[in-house]
DNA sequence: GAGTGGTCTAGACCACTTG
DNA sequence: AAGTGGTCTAGACCACTCC
């Protein structure tokens, strides 16, 4: 039953295996998973044991206990991978809307190189958009990945990228799990500004993000403008 | 001997017990605390109690724990405690120096005490300050605190005030464990300019942070402007 | 009232560090 | 060998949710 190098304390094992079991699909997010006690008979280990396990996958943020009802697969992996690293707007502000208006292969220039990690003359995938919540724009985005992984994109139906962490993930099995950010206010330039719907010469928010994945690598890097009136940034650290 | 609400957990009481005796100065920076068999016979409850209270004191950053050998008092980590929360400015950029220009202690006002979550009439301590790098103007900060607990904090010398999170942790058993920022731009009012040495009317940065302990109770809310022009913000999620 | 997770016990045994 | 923290047990009782 539990597979793990058996090395390894038996909450970690334990752990490991739930992990993989939710991986797996076996039970779907939002459903709940058997009590501490089904799975203590299950594994033949004492609830303290599995206790400890389910703290880590809680701390984890797999699953959701809640007291009195039962343990709660967690929707987060895709729903998360969005809104986790999409922190512009309070947490009641609405779904953006995304609508792109390029996107094209092109050879990465100097700076796109560098945030990537590229080496030599090599082509990136260039997409353009704007963000809308309530038909106000709020942001301007220039995206950048690697063409070597992610070319086919340009071809996707924009039906499909709404979203993009998730098709990343779906799709180009890459996974984002970390990114970087770095926020500064800067003056608009016209271009900008044209698409932001804002006088020229008006203070804007740059945010500057590299995502990458679990071993480091980067995944994309991309450059994002919003008009600093408009601008919110909520952000939680622990 | 555990003195805190009893409607709260043993394990819980007993962490705060024991913080308290640290922030007292009982067992000095680097020194070992008693094992754990030695706490459990002195509160009078079991071990795993005790382990599960000594857990949190070392997520918390207070102790280190070594197998075989003991558990021991944490040395002052700046690092931790003071620059994890401190975003402003790249990674390469200068310690800022903390210049305060007024501590005194004052009725609550009802923002105040909705973000400290206080009730009734109570009295909190409020601080001002700045913080500069290189003589520039970084942030002026306003900063509130529950006066039950941090009053002593406006008789301590300016000296040993250069960094606030140690001196909650060590001086009043308060860590800070996550904190919520908010961030948004405004147009700069007058006195607020005087400090940045800006303008009247430029565009400024405006950092809202309610710092929470590990149960989530506020444990100091504050205000920091900056000149948008020499703002960045550098935040890591995962 | 039945079932769930949260707290707590009073040990046992193991792995590690130090004399 | 003695003492420490790390793992694990097999329960007990409480607090909460739902029927």
């Amino acid at each position: 039953m539990l597979a793990t190098d058996a090395r390894l304390p038996r909450y970690h094992r334990l752990r490991d295996s739930l992990a993989q079991r939710i991986a797996a699909g076996e039970w779907q997010a939002g459903a709940s998973i058997p009590s501490e006690s089904e799975l203590a008979a299950a594994y033949d280990v004492s609830i303290g044991t599995v206790r400890r396990a389910i703290d880590i996958l809680e701390t984890d943020g797999l699953i959701e206990r809640v007291h009195g009802r039962g343990m709660y697969v967690r929707r987060a992996n895709f729903g998360g991978s969005l809104f986790r690293f999409f922190r512009v707007g309070g947490s009641d502000s609405p779904e953006p809307v995304s609508d792109i208006k390029s996107r094209r292969i092109v050879p990465a220039c100097a700076q796109v190189a560098r945030h990537l990690k590229l080496r030599g003359n090599v082509d990136v995938v260039h997409i353009v958009r704007r963000r809308l919540a309530d038909d106000i724009v709020l942001l301007r985005e220039d995206i950048w990945l690697p063409a070597r992984i992610f070319a086919p994109i340009v071809d996707m139906p924009l039906s499909e990228l709404s979203l993009l962490y998730p098709v990343y993930e779906k799709r180009f099995g890459k996974v984002v799990a970390r990114a970087r950010e770095r926020l500064s206010i800067e003056t608009a330039d016209e271009v900008i500004c044209r698409d932001l719907g804002v006088e020229s010469g008006s203070p804007l928010v740059r945010i500057e993000r590299s995502a990458l994945n679990h071993s480091g690598e980067p995944i994309e890097w991309r450059v994002s403008f919003g008009a600093a009136g408009r601008f919110t940034y909520e952000i939680e650290v622990s």
